[in-house]
DNA sequence: ACCAATATACTACATTGTAGTTTAATTGTC
DNA sequence: GACAATTAAACTACAATGTAGTATATTGGT
């Protein structure tokens, strides 16, 4: 069964630009990861090591061991962590209806019709 | 002289919480606070207190006695706050421009022109 | 003058942000 | 093939934040 979406927690932004990076690259290593995080962010290797290993232990992410290194992989869908953001910006910060927000997802941020749809979906759901 | 955008930390989404009521409201004590948090965010009591004197300490607001009660005044300006909202958002959300988000404030937001032209001014600053 | 309500101060504890240090495994080199 | 260098993983750390509870002081009502 599919995990309905307010069960995944908010994302700090940390988890966020985590994930982000796994959508586009899809499962990465410790040392992969930190590779982008430490440009993008100034992290050191053990805060990508940290908060990865904290994500699996909040569900947000899974790893398994691919011939000796652990691969992270997401475990909630890139609309799913989207909606948790529109949401807040969408009510606090634009203070206007989700839908103007996700019409704005069409013209940009590379998202498929579906998984626009999808965020559609999601942010109805809640 | 004014205090710079980069100088202002990033906002919490409960700081950026407290800070919207205050924008809209003017000062309000803790109680007066605490009225709204409870509603909005089910906070306890001291919950609203801790985080807006933590926000003083921080330098987000000042408090001062009114007759007996403490009045908490936003030392950041609504731009300025909102600047740091949209900066994340267009960068890892939308991952469009800045300009692009920040036209959409025109039609929503109760945002005024010369409001308009801080945020876009603050955005530039960076 | 005392009680109830409120304001303020002090304290608490889990989670998050951001790491360092130690130990185990692996790889390259002579 | 043994040892050094690199890397992975585990364990530990500590300040800030999220989210309160409890204790004390003050004030307004009777």
């Amino acid at each position: 069964m599919r995990r309905a979406n307010r069960d995944i927690p908010d994302l700090s932004k940390p988890e966020y630009d985590i994930l982000r990076v796994l959508w586009k690259k899809g499962g990465q290593s410790v040392r992969e990861m930190h590779n982008v995080m430490e440009k993008s962010n100034g992290w050191a290797l053990t805060t990508t090591r940290t908060v990865m290993d904290r994500m699996v232990n909040k569900g947000l992410l899974r790893k398994k061991n691919a011939h000796g290194v652990f691969v992270f992989e997401p475990l909630i869908s890139r609309p799913a962590g989207l909606a948790k953001m529109v949401r807040f910006f969408a009510d606090r910060v634009l203070e206007t209806d989700v839908n103007t927000v996700v019409s704005m997802f069409s013209n940009m941020s590379g998202l498929t019709g579906e998984e626009i749809d999808e965020l559609r979906r999601l942010l109805k759901e809640e």
